[in-house]
DNA sequence: TCCTTAAGCGGAGAGCTCTCCGCTTGACCG
DNA sequence: CGGTCAAGCGGAGAGCTCTCCGCTTAAGGA
């Protein structure tokens, strides 16, 4: 759809200064000071050429976050034989884990564009691939939806809140899809309907 | 815990000036304009009274809606004999139609401070009820997490989202919805188990 | 009624995100 | 190799949210 031309060779090598100029300003003096101007200074440029290339704060976080994904990624193709009950469980526990250790900056994501994380990179596979696997384990259920919702529990507020007001661990969180996967399986069980 | 004791009678009025200002400017200017300068200006109060009154802009606005939604609660108590999976189905069907109504009020209010929409007094409430259905609809199942998860499909964003983007209606959402609550009701099913 | 004091008030200003626009430069073409 | 121009650049400034703090006032006891 929006097949835009490629960048300039200098519009490439400020994107680059200004994403390690942005990992720079986490590491040393944490999210909270990551505001753009900052960022400008550290890569220096001016402000107006991170906003030319990053939209807004949110899309420079999602796509700093992505760059530490791959791993993630990787990792996951391993589980590629299971049967799909297992390897969804295994998406949704990786993804729990990943949402838990990046939750600084997610949060700070949330916070500047609530809605930027539907169009980041990270969403939109984490929804490929949960539809996929979907799909696989309950056909004729809806899993583009059922997808946006189970994606909705990693929202960086709602993990927040619960972990701070609630109380609760990560493993409850964990629990709690997993119980809400077998009850998807049940009203669309495949082949095995009960005995 | 936090009881404080009762706001001084200019307090209150002050409250009820800026309450009725926000509103005022809401249908005359617009969602945009509802900032709080201009709030305050039409209240006839200083910037520094709103946020005395009110914390953050997001607070303000979920006070807004809060006012409306006693009409929503009275309509919903009007299904009280009907069994769990129909009066939880009429809940969740009636908040859709809720959050569409407010939508433009509702994102604002995320935009500004997207996790204050857990601590407001619709979520809790929200939260209450579809817990007390859900307990009633499959004892053993952990109803406060799936409450939390359930409430997070009429999440401003991602609504706006599956409308805007994915070309859904909002009929998708209820329908999806629906199976789900099927799907908890079947894993814990409370006719089915041995007697 | 007067005194005391916690609560409330107002608005200047800090600090942020994002826009705008005049100037500069890389990429491509003849 | 020189010319053309879309793309990129920088930073001043608009406009916002929220804080801070010196002044004012409601409320309740003596």
């Amino acid at each position: 759809m929006t097949t835009a031309r490629p960048e300039r060779a200098d519009a490439a090598r400020n994107r680059r200064k200004i994403l390690d100029a942005a990992a720079r300003v986490l590491t040393t003096q944490g999210a909270a000071s990551l505001s753009l101007d900052a960022v400008a200074k550290e890569a220096g440029v001016g402000v107006g050429t991170v906003y030319r290339r990053f939209e807004n704060r949110a899309r420079l976080v999602y796509e700093l976050i992505d760059e530490n994904e791959t791993r993630f990624q990787a990792e996951f193709a391993t589980h590629a034989d299971a049967p799909p009950r297992e390897r969804l469980r295994a998406f949704l526990h990786g993804l729990a884990e990943l949402a838990d250790d990046n939750r600084e900056l997610l949060l700070l994501a949330e916070a500047s564009v609530p809605a930027g994380r539907y169009h980041s990179g990270p969403f939109r596979r984490h929804h490929e691939q949960v539809s996929q696997l979907l799909d696989a384990l309950a056909p004729g259920a809806d899993s583009a939806y059922l997808a946006d919702l189970l994606l909705m529990a990693y929202t960086p507020g709602l993990l927040d809140f619960q972990r701070e007001h609630r109380g609760w661990s990560l493993d409850r969180v964990t629990q709690g899809l997993d119980t809400l996967v077998d009850g998807i399986a049940a009203t669309h069980s495949p082949g095995q309907l009960p005995s």
